[in-house]
DNA sequence: CTGGGGATGGGGCCC
DNA sequence: CGGGCCCCATCCCCA
C-alpha cells in the first residue's frame, strides 16, 4: 500500500521563475544574451553596448576604451557582470586597488559598492576582471588579475573555476524544468529522479528483499537496514545508527551529547 | 519518539 | 569545459 506522504504537499517556494530571475539579474547584459554559444567580435560588443548604453540613458558615459580588443562568450559575461558591464565611472568610484586581496592571493568576498552611485557592481571581483579574459581564460598583463577566484553574483560563494561557479549558478537559474509538473531543478539527472516520482520507475533494487527504490542513494540508505551493525555508531555508547540523522539526535538527547 | 522511506540539493570526480 | 554520475547530507512525512 502506497505511504500517503507520496502526495507530497506543494512546495511552491522550491519552483523558481527563472525566466523572471534572469531578467532581474541580466541587466544590460540580457540584451547580448542571445548569442551566448558564439563569440562576439569586439566592434559588435561596443557598438551593440553604445546602443544599449544610450537607451538606458548612460551613453555619455560609455566609454569603448574599457572593451579589450578580445573576445568573450556571452554566457561568461553574464556570470562575470550580471548586472551588466561596468562603465568607465562606475569603476572610477569603486576606489578599490586591484591589490586588495587576500593573503593567499584569493579574492574577499564581494559586496555592493557605496560609492558605486548605486549601480550594482561587484566589488572587488569586478574590479580585477575589468579586461576581458582571452580565450585562455587568463587576463593579460596583470598578475593579479589571473586570480582564480569567480563568485557567485547571487550569494556570494567563491570557486576557484568559471566551471564550478556555472554549475553552482545552475542551483539558482534552475534550468531542468519537468515537462509534468513544471517543477524546475539544477541539473539533468536531478531532473530524472524528479521524473521517476510521476512515472513510478524504480530502477535500483535491494538484493535482500528485492524491493525497488527510484534513488540509489535510498536504496543505500535502506541497505543498512538490513545490517546487524548500522554505519554510524556513537562513540559514547556504542549503539549503531543507519543513519547520520539518527545518530545526530541519538546524541542530541541525554544519552551521549556532543561535547 | 524512533526508525525508515521518499525526494531533493550540492560538491566533487571522471570521461 | 560540460555532462553524467557518485556520494553525502538533509528535510519531510509516516508507521
Amino acid at each position: 500500500m502506497p505511504r500517503s506522504f507520496l502526495v507530497k504537499k506543494p512546495c511552491s517556494h522550491r519552483i523558481p521563475n527563472y525566466g523572471q530571475l534572469l531578467e532581474a539579474q541580466a541587466g544590460l547584459v540580457l540584451s547580448l544574451y542571445q548569442n551566448e554559444d558564439t563569440s562576439i567580435p569586439r566592434q559588435d560588443i561596443t557598438d551593440q553596448w553604445r546602443t544599449r548604453a544610450a537607451e538606458m540613458g548612460h551613453e555619455d558615459r560609455f566609454n569603448t576604451t574599457l572593451l579589450n580588443p578580445l573576445e568573450i562568450r556571452m554566457s561568461d559575461a553574464l556570470l562575470i557582470w550580471p548586472n551588466g558591464f561596468p562603465l568607465k565611472d562606475n569603476i572610477n568610484n569603486l576606489n578599490v586597488p586591484l591589490r586588495n586581496r587576500t593573503s593567499d592571493g584569493g579574492c574577499p568576498t564581494p559586496g555592493k559598492n557605496p560609492g558605486s552611485q548605486g549601480e550594482s557592481l561587484y566589488a572587488p571581483e569586478s574590479v580585477g576582471r575589468l579586461d576581458f579574459p582571452k580565450p585562455d581564460g587568463l587576463f593579460p598583463g596583470n598578475k593579479v588579475r589571473n586570480c582564480r577566484c569567480f563568485t557567485c553574483p547571487h550569494c556570494s560563494k567563491s570557486y576557484s573555476s568559471l566551471g564550478a561557479l556555472k554549475m553552482h549558478i545552475r542551483t539558482h537559474t534552475l534550468p531542468c524544468a519537468c515537462r509534468i509538473c513544471g517543477k524546475a531543478f539544477s541539473r539533468p539527472w536531478l531532473l530524472q529522479g524528479h521524473i521517476r516520482t510521476h512515472t513510478g520507475e524504480k530502477p535500483f533494487s535491494c538484493y535482500h528483499c528485492g524491493r525497488g527504490f527510484a534513488d540509489r542513494s535510498n536504496l543505500r540508505a535502506h541497505l543498512q537496514t538490513h545490517s546487524e551493525v548500522k554505519r554510524y555508531r556513537c562513540p559514547g555508547c556504542g549503539k549503531t545508527f543507519s543513519r547520520i540523522s539518527l545518530l545526530t539526535k541519538h546524541r542530541d538527547g541525554c544519552c551521549c551529547p556532543l561535547s
